[in-house]
DNA sequence: ATGGCCATCGCGGATGGA
């Protein structure tokens, strides 16, 4: 079975991108970040189409996040952010899904990390206070569903292999030691970054800004991961980022990361 | 190609993203 996240940078815009790339990628769970939607416009129906039954979470403008799970999978136990955390920003979408592939159920919290702007702003303090509210609560919900995945887009990388250019970036957003120690409270959770458990091409990323040609000349981040849990490992058998939608005509700054898991379990 | 983004809101240009 296979589970992918991906920050569309707007729902509406980039439906037919989701629905081309789900036509030829029928992923089991799909977690998409950056909905930029009211709940209201939410296309349940065209991802029904698709075959997708879909949580989501949205608010006008900015952020929202939904996760989509193939037919005839289920999502139950929806949870909109983090209890106990009060946030006007729709970041992220917790359930426990029941995969159409079978199999016993995973509890998958798709999350959309704050951007953080810059060192010392005070957006960089909402997101070292929400990475904090984020790991107790994931410890929480560790002890709860032992079966866990932690995917989408994080705005942090997690060492100088995931930056473009580590030497000119030191210490800037998405790449400062604050960020990086807090992702790590997280991983020492028992949570791993499931990408770096396989052999990977040197220079891989999942974000390239749209300005100076980046993606053509390959100056990106990867931001956008998936964690999974000690129960879990055993079963990661591949985990890739899809370059191909970033090519494509109006594209997302980001692509799609993609993980299979043995199906069994 | 001598400057190079994109989406939102809303109709100009600010804001946020990364």
């Amino acid at each position: 079975m296979t589970l992918a996240t991906w920050n569309v940078n707007s729902l509406g815009v980039r439906l037919p991108h989701v629905l081309d790339w789900l036509a030829t990628h029928p992923v089991d769970v799909l977690a998409l970040q950056e909905l930029k939607l009211t709940d209201d416009k939410f296309p349940v129906q065209a991802l029904a189409q698709a075959g997708y039954t879909a949580a989501w979470f949205g608010q006008k403008t900015y952020n929202g996040v939904a996760l989509l799970v193939r037919m005839p999978g289920s999502l139950d136990e929806v949870q909109r952010n983090i209890p106990g955390f009060a946030d006007e920003q729709a970041r992220v979408i917790a359930a426990t899904v029941q995969p159409a592939a079978g199999g016993a159920p995973l509890r998958v919290i798709g999350a959309y990390f704050p951007n953080g702007q810059a060192p010392g702003s005070d957006k960089f303090a909402y997101k070292l206070r929400w990475l904090q509210a984020l790991r107790d609560w994931l410890a929480q919900e560790l002890a709860r569903h032992p079966r866990l995945v932690l995917m989408g887009d994080f705005n942090i990388t997690v060492d100088d292999d995931d930056v473009w250019d580590p030497e000119g970036l030191r210490e800037t957003i998405h790449c400062t030691s604050a960020e990086r120690a807090a992702l790590q409270a997280v991983a020492a959770l028992g949570l791993h970054d499931a990408f770096r458990l396989f052999p990977q091409p040197p220079r891989s990323f999942s974000w390239w800004d749209y300005r100076q040609l980046a993606f053509p000349k390959n100056q990106g981040l990867r931001i956008d991961h998936i964690w999974i849990s000690d129960a879990l490992r055993p079963l990661a058998q591949a985990c890739r980022i899809d370059r191909a939608p970033r090519k494509w005509k109006q594209p997302s700054d980001h692509a799609p990361v993609v993980l299979t898991l043995a199906a069994c379990g």
